[in-house]
RNA sequence: GGCGACGUAGCCAAGUGGUAAGGCAGAGGUCUGCAAAACCUCCAUCCCCAGUUCGAUUCUGGGCGUCGCCUCCA
């Protein structure tokens, strides 16, 4: 079994290898922590927790850092709106975004590094920077050199040429020595020492750009070379590309050997989800519109491929919570199933080849969208076997077997639910016994209270089985 | 203007040079007090045109359409 991710950086599929033996050196680009984040950045976020659980299945130790940029303009000016210092302005947001990763079931990175926190190595690699002429200062700011690095637009595939032809360039209020030389530094203004967003560096006071946060803190806990660097698509320019031209200038060796981009989340319009825009969609959105964040979670990851496009609607956010809630039924009727007498041998022998198949469509660039496929196709036909009661001790096993390697990337059929409230059980209670004296329409109703209440009850031989259903249909 | 992606059933979506996984929705059944769940059956020739080929949805060219990046953006 191989495992082969497609590398932006070369447009290809590569079997994947890590510098050291058995251990991944991932970096992933997170949240900028100025506003609650939407289904898009959540999305990528999802996407990295994929890469992080399969590197994981592969057999792989993980080192997963995951920046969080508590500086940028945008909190500046939220900030100052908000009469605030950055730190106390974003801390709603940051608490937010663990909030949601949490829900969402994200598996926690090793190190969420802060950019207010590693100022220090920020300032040091600026100063190399200088030091080699890759950088420069320019009242008061510091920008770093395109000039000095040829490689610069290997990424993303853009040259120079076609970066002027897009004349869209702002007219530069600065002395730049190129229009698109970025700024590593920016000279404090008297607002920002009020806002807290001012230090002092060598070559003046003032706050980092963006870009060098991610240069200087990859470098901190993972070294000169990650194995793997991944963000969502609009990152690559030009963000991905200066981190590349920065670290690269700095350190003289390769940046990130493996560069996954995953694509954007569209909303119900085709179009891009962006903050910018206007309409976005946040998590608890969709919780208050009646969505189970479980739902939320295999639609995000497993509906589509990560490299393409997907648009968020409630038809395939229903229809994603329903193959859920079919994964999480055939679990657990694997489980309180008594092993049959016989055990079909044909059957285990094919759940080995689901599960192989499964494996390797998740080795081909995580294809996990197919994985499902494949194995809801072996369901029906391990259903079927449950009925005719052709399922006895080794297919079980062989059958949970399956269902964990699935929840190993999925990790929504063994997430526990909540527990039932006592009223609830109480009218569970009260339905079996209407239903024993056959006052069924009393029965019903207590059915259907529930039901509209989220919760569904199955009547089956061994008795009354509950689960919390979508409020959406 | 430059660069790029995509266009598969009502919806979402995987995929392959040899006549198209899976899920949702829908229809009809089996089972059940009724339901639900589960199972069974039904439901597409892959945007259009031309070319390469014994054979293309899959390769090449053109067209149409949608979208992205080139500017803050996951």
């Amino acid at each position: 079994m191989t495992l082969r991710l497609h590398n932006t950086l070369t447009g290809a599929k590569e079997v994947f290898a890590p510098l050291e033996e058995g251990h991944v050196r991932m970096y992933t680009c997170g949240p900028t922590v100025w506003n609650f984040a939407h289904v898009g950045n959540l999305r990528a976020f999802l996407f990295y927790d994929l890469v992080r659980r399969h590197l994981n299945v592969a057999g792989y130790r993980t080192t997963h850092v995951m920046n969080l940029t508590d500086i940028d303009d945008r909190i500046l000016d939220q900030a100052m709106h908000a009469g605030t210092t950055i730190a106390e302005y974003v801390k709603p947001y940051e608490a937010a975004f663990f909030e949601n990763m949490a829900s969402l079931r994200a598996e926690r990175a090793e190190h969420y590094p802060r950019a207010t926190e590693h100022i220090p190595e920020m300032v040091d690699m600026i100063s190399t920077l200088i030091k080699h002429e890759n950088a420069y200062v320019a009242d008061g700011d510091v920008y770093f050199r395109i000039a000095s690095f040829p490689k610069y637009g290997a990424l993303s595939h853009l040259d120079r040429a076609g970066l002027k032809a897009g004349a869209r360039v702002a007219a530069d209020k600065y002395d730049k020595e190129s229009v698109s030389d970025f700024a590593l530094w920016k000279k404090a203004h008297p607002e920002d020492e009020k806002l807290g967003a001012a230090w002092d560096a060598p070559f003046g006071r003032g706050r980092p750009g963006w870009h060098i946060e991610c240069s200087a803190m990859s470098k901190r806990y993972l070294g000169d070379t990650l194995d793997i660097h991944s963000g969502g698509v609009d990152l690559m320019f030009p963000h991905h590309e200066n981190e590349i031209a920065q670290s690269e200038a700095a350190n003289h060796k390769t940046f990130a050997r493996v560069w996954l981009h995953s694509e954007f989340l569209a909303d119900a319009t085709g179009e891009k989800m962006s903050k910018s825009a206007g309409g976005f969609t946040t998590l608890r959105d969709l919780v208050a519109a009646g969505h189970d964040p479980l739902a939320v979670r295999f639609f995000l990851i497993a509906n589509a491929h990560y490299r393409s496009r997907v648009r968020l609607s409630t038809e395939a956010l229903h229809a994603a919570a329903e193959q859920v809630r079919r994964l999480r039924e055939f679990a657990d009727r694997v489980k309180r199933t008594p092993a049959a007498e016989t055990d079909d041998g044909e059957l285990a022998k094919r759940t080995a080849e689901v599960r192989a198949a499964y494996r390797e469509a998740l080795d081909d660039d995580l294809n996990l969208p197919q994985g499902i496929g494949l194995a809801f196709d072996h369901i029906r036909e391990a259903n079927a076997a449950l009925d005719a009661g052709r399922v006895g001790a080794l297919n079980k096993v062989a059958l949970l077997a399956l269902i964990d390697d699935m929840d190993a990337h999925l990790d929504v059929i063994r997430a526990e639910e909540p527990g039932l409230a006592a009223e609830v059980e109480r009218l569970i209670a009260e339905r079996e016994e209407a239903r024993r004296s056959r006052d069924f329409a009393r029965a019903d109703r207590i059915r259907d209270d529930l039901k509209s209440r989220g919760i569904a009850l199955e009547d089956s031989r061994d008795g009354v089985r509950w689960r919390r259903i979508s409020r959406v249909t």
